[in-house]
Formats: structure tokens, sequence, C-alpha cells
DNA sequence: CGCGCTGTGGAATAAACGTTCTATTGGTCT
DNA sequence: AGACCAATAGAACGTTTATTCCACAGCGCG
């Protein structure tokens, strides 16, 4: 038996059972690694359902709980249902909030609005973004002499973003539709050694479209950001990715996009000072 | 007894509490009260534990249980548990899975925390965001004449997707700084029927800070969005608004900042529609 | 080889569990 | 006022619970 106090957090407890797994007896091991891997049924479950799933007696678990300083199982169960208790709300519940909270003023309501559909933007993008492909795109990306951000309209501010953060990380670049109507012109001094960085979602403005298409035909690497497979940026690409940003009150949210812009900017930037110093 | 099948997942079942709360007998009311304020102590307790902090027998669990069509409380129970087993991890829990993926690319890593970042200041934001402020905010930008954006550097993707958004909704804006340095003479135009709309984060761009100071002077009304109670923009403005962005290997995320952005525009919008006709 | 120790499985135990049952209440019709 | 019925409280039920206890297996050491 342990002589000092158990954690009364999950996050300490499971580092806890995480340190002392290896040095542990066979078969309090295997209900480590069973804790570690199934968290929820430690805490939903009984001794005996866990000791059935874990293949251990009931009593080694309470000899586990013992072991790690709790006076037996139960004590050690608790631990594991504190966690659930403190959990957030899930996406559902806080949407089903909102809607109940009429007293609230509009505008404050409309901030949550607009905050959940950033969150749940930010979480999708998360679940569908290819690593691979990402990093290709840097890869890409840091090999360009000179990188042309083209994004004009709602992704003006994406690529304006880009443009500042590229600057102050010293990547050459050249941010198109800034300065007036000579975008055609910037974009036509692209070579087959920069890369065209491109930004558009529904309704694809035509001018982004149309200077894409002409670089492409010109042999400069497009990678792009679009909202789907049907986006004219799409066919053009060398690589592509797809952000499907939620929105509210027909106002799509540019969260996920601004991240992804992010990753790329400081990706790339510090994928060219590796390779350079 | 209910002839109907019990709902199985949390939502519907909260749902149906709901609803059928008030035309239940009185001990059931009792239990349907404690049990939508308390989902978690459901989940957890046992009859017994949940009778006495509710005030009933623990039969009345099981006949309120039954009026819903479920076997036994212990059905019901099942469902205020699965809630729980469905949540979304806590945001420790996924700052700690970022670290221990050590296998993931490198740039996606980066993307998971760009947008761990984004999400966390989201969160922060809507726990901090003074509605009655903002509602106060809104009010004033709706009733000036040209709302004029200062926003450079980093905050100037916040100030053109604003100057964007209010263009497509109607309202009458001057975006500052967007070509070239005519920005002083721009802002020199406001007067005290106009309102500027000053965005800025530490270190605070002079430009925007001299350019907003000297509009109040000439009694403009300032509402500006920035990072602390220190920023030189707080004294000059009417109504200032503090959202502190979290930030990834020294990049601060923009979402939180764009999310406030995109609600004054839409609920300023909204409101003068709604004034005007 | 035998001693002692740690680890383990499984029976034993008492407490706590959810559920059922029944007497009683409280209120609404006739 | 009396009869009826739904709703309730609380005792009683059998079951399941976590825990304890004990016998035995494995193993290193003297």
């Amino acid at each position: 038996m342990s002589l000092t106090d158990p954690p009364r957090d999950f996050q300490s407890l499971q580092q806890l059972i995480a340190e002392r797994a290896q040095d542990l007896p066979k078969r309090l091991a295997q209900v480590a690694g069973y804790a570690l891997g199934n968290p929820d049924e430690i805490a939903f479950g009984t001794a005996a359902s866990i000791a059935e799933a874990s293949s251990v007696q009931p009593s080694t678990l309470v000899r586990f709980a013992q072991s790690l300083g709790f006076q037996g199982f139960s004590d050690l169960q608790d631990v594991f249902r504190s966690r659930l208790r403190e959990r957030v709300l899930s996406y559902d519940e806080r949407l089903s909030h909102l809607r109940a909270d009429d007293k609230a003023h509009k505008a404050s309501l409309m901030f949550a609005g607009f905050a959940e559909a950033a969150e749940h933007s930010i979480r999708e993008l998360r679940l569908r973004l290819d690593g691979d492909k990402l990093e290709e795109a840097v890869k890409l990306l840091a090999k360009a002499e000179t990188i042309y951000l083209v994004g004009l309209r709602r992704s003006f501010p994406i690529s304006s973003y880009m443009s500042y953060a590229f600057g102050k990380l010293g990547v050459k670049n050249q941010l198109i539709g800034a300065t007036g109507g000579l975008a055609a012109e910037d974009v036509s001094f692209a070579t087959p050694q920069d890369v065209i960085m491109a930004i558009s979602f529904t309704p694809y403005a035509s001018e982004t479209v149309k200077l894409t298409q002409s670089a492409h035909g010109r042999g400069v690497p497009v990678v792009s950001i679009t909202d789907s497979a049907f986006s004219p940026l799409a066919p053009v690409s060398k690589l592509w990715f797809e952000v499907t940003e939620s929105h509210f009150e027909g106002f799509r949210s540019l969260s996920a996009t601004l991240a992804l812009a992010m990753t790329f900017t400081v990706a790339v930037a510090e994928r060219r000072s590796a390779s350079k110093g």
C-alpha cells in the first residue's frame, strides 16, 4: 500500500498510472492499461463489469486502487467520474443553451452565434485536415521564390494577413489586389519558380479565378484554400485544401481558414530558416 | 405508464422532460426539475442519493422513470450517462493529446496549436464580453454617418473584413490605410457625427494611435478593440473592448477579434435597417 | 531444499442497491 | 358526505455491490 496521498484530479492520476504501469505486478499492470485506455468504463462501470472487461478479478481492482494510495476501488472511481463532471459542454448543448437565453441582448446572442460558428469550423477542419497534404504544401511553398497571395473580397483578410506575416518572417511575397486594379499585371510576373497561394469561396470572385487560371496556364504551381471540390480553383491547383466554414445568420466564419493560413505562414517560414541556416 | 418508447439520447430526453414537467404530479414534477438542473447528479448518483437530494422517495424516482416510458430508474440513468460518454474533450486534455502526438507531422501539430489558440481565445471572450457595453457600441455605430475603420498591420485583416462586410450590408464606411499613405488625410474628414472604429494590439501601431487620438481631439467618438487597459486607445475611446487572444509559438490568434468584428458589422446593419424601415 | 514473501483467484460477507408492494393520503367527482 | 382513483411514502424484497479474507501459486534467497 502506498503511503502518499492519492491524486484527486484525473490529470495527475493518469500520469501516476502511466508512470507506475511498468513496474507493477502483472495483473495490476493489466488493470492500469485498461484504465488508461477506457477511462469512461472505469467511471461508469461496476467493479464486476470492469473486472470482466479487463480479464481480472474484482478483488484485483481493489488491490490496484489501494496500490495507488486509494482506500478502495470506489475511491479511485470517484476521480474518474470527476473528470466527466468537469467537462465542457458539447456543441449541441451549447447551441440549445444559446436559444434558451431569450432574455439576453440581441448583440450578445449574435456574438455567441458567431463564436459558435467559429469554434465549430475549427473543430471540423481539425478532423478533416490531411496532414500529409499540408506537409507537402508547406514544402512547395518553402521552395518558392516569391509567393503570390491571391484572395479578394471575403478572402482578402486572409491573404492580407498572410502577406503581413510573411513579411514579418522575411518570406518574399506579393499581395494581389491591395493597390487598385493592377492585380492582373502583378500576377503576370509569376514564373514556375514562384507559387500562387489562392483563397476563394462561393461565390468565387471572378478575378481570383481568372488570375489563378492564367498563372496555372503559364506553369506556375498553385496551392489553394477553397470550400469544395466543385470550386474552379480545384482543377488548376497542384494542392488544394477544403475548408467548410460554419455560418451564423448567413455569415460564414473565417476562423478555420485563418488558423490554416497562420499554419502555412509559420510552417513555411520555419522550414525556410531550417534549410537556409 | 407511457406506451411510447422512451428516448435513447439525452437531447430528446431533456426535451421530453421539459415538456411534461408541467402536467406531471407534484412529486414527479419535483424530480423533473431536479433532473433538468442536475443532470450530472442523475448520471453518477444512486437512486437513494438522488432521492435525498431532490427530497423524494427512491420509489418516486422509479415511478418518474416509468412515467417517461422507461422500465425503471436505471434505464433512465443510462441515458444521462450516455451524454457524458459522448462529450468532447476538455481543453487541458486536448493540449496534452497534442503534445503526446509526437509522430504526427510538424505542420499538423502547428495547425493543432493554432486551432487550439483560436478556440481558447473565443471561449475566453465569450466569458468576458460585456453584453450591455456591446449593445451600447452597436447603438453608437448605428447612428454614425460614416464609420471610419482604423486598423493597420496585424489588425488590418479585421478592419478590411469589416469594410467588406459593411459595404455588402450598405453601411457607409471608410477603410483607413488600404491605399498607400493617405491615411491621415482620410481620417481628417471625420466629424462628430461619424464614429471611429479602431483596432490595435501590442505593440500598438503608432499610426493607428496617432490617427485615433487626433480624431478624438476633434470630438469624433471612438469605439475600439484592443488588448488591455494600458492600451493607448483606451483613454481616447468612448467604449473599448478588451480581447485577449491566446497565442501559439508567439503568434496570436485573431479569431476572437474576428468574431467580435462580425458581430459589430451584422448587428449594426440590422439595427440600421430596423430603424429606417 | 525449505523458508518467506509477494501476487493472485475465488469464496464469504455485509452493506447498499433498485425495485416492488401495500397502506395511506389527498383531492375530485356524484 | 361518501366513493372512487391517482399519487405518494415507506417498508420489504431479492439482487448486486465493493470489500475482505483466506488458501494457494510462483519465485528468489539463504
